[in-house]
DNA sequence: AAATATTGTTAGACTAGTCTAACTTATTAT
DNA sequence: ATAATAAGTTAGACTAGTCTAACAATATTT
């Protein structure tokens, strides 16, 4: 069985390859920065995770998840997004709160727990944060999506899910009058630094570029 | 903050010496023993403990909770036993299968997760064994209790713990016809080896003197 | 093509938690 | 009161996960 740490380079792993358009491999210091430990350390758990035939990585090359890191990734996004919606659907977390519970929650082994609480929640599609939660055979669509930021001007968009997950940001959207459905006009986008005037509900807003890239939209 | 491997010496200290009748203190061997780890290995730990000012410990003497051990101790019973609840309440487990998962649950830390869920179960006094869930404040009525091992012969009474929360012994229990709330009646006991005739909605069965201590009742 | 910057690796050290083997202290029995 | 047994401690070793500092390979810029 795995470690929760070996557990969460597997998930950043995950997200690293498979959330990015178009990226499919990662590098050590990437890695590393995400998790929060230095390329030294990260180096280390990668010949391990090597040895356990989780990844495919060679020394000073780009690293990949083989099926079986894949699989197991896939179960700690699925037991991450189910526990997000168990605290915000039936305890009352706000959508802020979540992520950070989840993080700890995502790491109990028992299929069992899983099973049933999947059942108890009624077989969710979607967490607070729009995304999607893989079924019980690790499938999971991944829906093409693209930010705030690549919409053209003039155009109005829904909101579908955030990219980010962090309080902080989460409570700026919030503050910013949005939330998951919420209808977005783009009004005008500075060629300078990319930021946007947005109209939600009739508010206008003043959003930088990276805030835009963190909202999906369709 | 605790450790896991921190908060299951704590734990075993607190049901070591609060548990059994008139016990007080622990020896180092006992401790080690309840938590699977050789002497050598509790040795160190209360070393570590003593440091925090959680434990009070003297080279070659007996152990006992401080105050601030105390505490954490509670907290940690607390979260297990709703825990414990939660699964049994909501999720549909048996009564056998709650503990083993519980286990890893009591060491989620978010004091936010503990109130909610407190107030969606709708605070519950009992877990799904009989023992009483310590408040938020830490505060535990320690309920008088006598084992089905300590009734005399004749004498009918019922069911309000188990002590063992293995899945071994509850299944045992569950197979006897036995609950929380079943009417017990002591038909005959050997004075041999203490093993009892009992009688359980009209049905006999001879159950030895372990298991008997392991049945609370009133 | 060199020089520079970025990225990745290695070596050595540290902490937490565990073990075995040897030893010491305390308790129990004779 | 000794001897035997049980309980407890220490020393040394090992794994997992982390770090810093030095070094090596690759990529980018001029
Ligand atoms: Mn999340
Ligand atoms: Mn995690
Ligand atoms: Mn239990
Ligand atoms: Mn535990």
């Amino acid at each position: 069985m795995l470690t929760q740490t070996e557990e969460n380079y597997l998930k950043a792993l995950f997200t690293l390859t498979e959330t990015e358009e178009g990226k499919t491999e990662a590098g050590t210091n990437e890695l590393a920065a995400v998790l929060n430990v230095k390329p030294a350390t990260a180096n280390d758990m990668l010949k391990k995770l090597k040895e356990k035939k989780l990844i495919s990585y060679e020394k000073y090359g780009k690293i990949s998840l083989m099926a079986a890191g894949r699989k197991l990734a896939v179960e700690i996004v699925r037991k991450h997004r189910l526990w997000e919606t168990f605290l915000y659907e039936k305890l009352e977390f706000t959508w802020d709160e979540v992520h950070e519970v989840a993080e700890q929650l995502e790491h109990i082994h028992s299929p069992k727990l899983i099973e049933k609480l999947e059942k108890f929640l009624d077989y969710p599609q979607l967490d607070p944060h729009g995304d999607v939660i893989p079924n019980a055979k690790g499938e999971m669509k991944m829906p093409v999506r693209k930010t705030l930021a690549q919409l053209p001007v003039g155009k109005t968009c829904k909101l579908v899910a955030v990219k980010d997950n962090s309080a902080s940001f989460l409570q700026y959207v919030v503050q910013v009058g949005l939330g998951l459905s919420s209808k977005i006009k783009v009004v005008t986008r500075q060629s300078f630094d990319g930021s946007l005037e947005i109209e939600v509900n009739g508010r206008r807003s003043s959003v930088s570029q990276k805030f835009a890239e963190n909202l999906y939209v369709v």
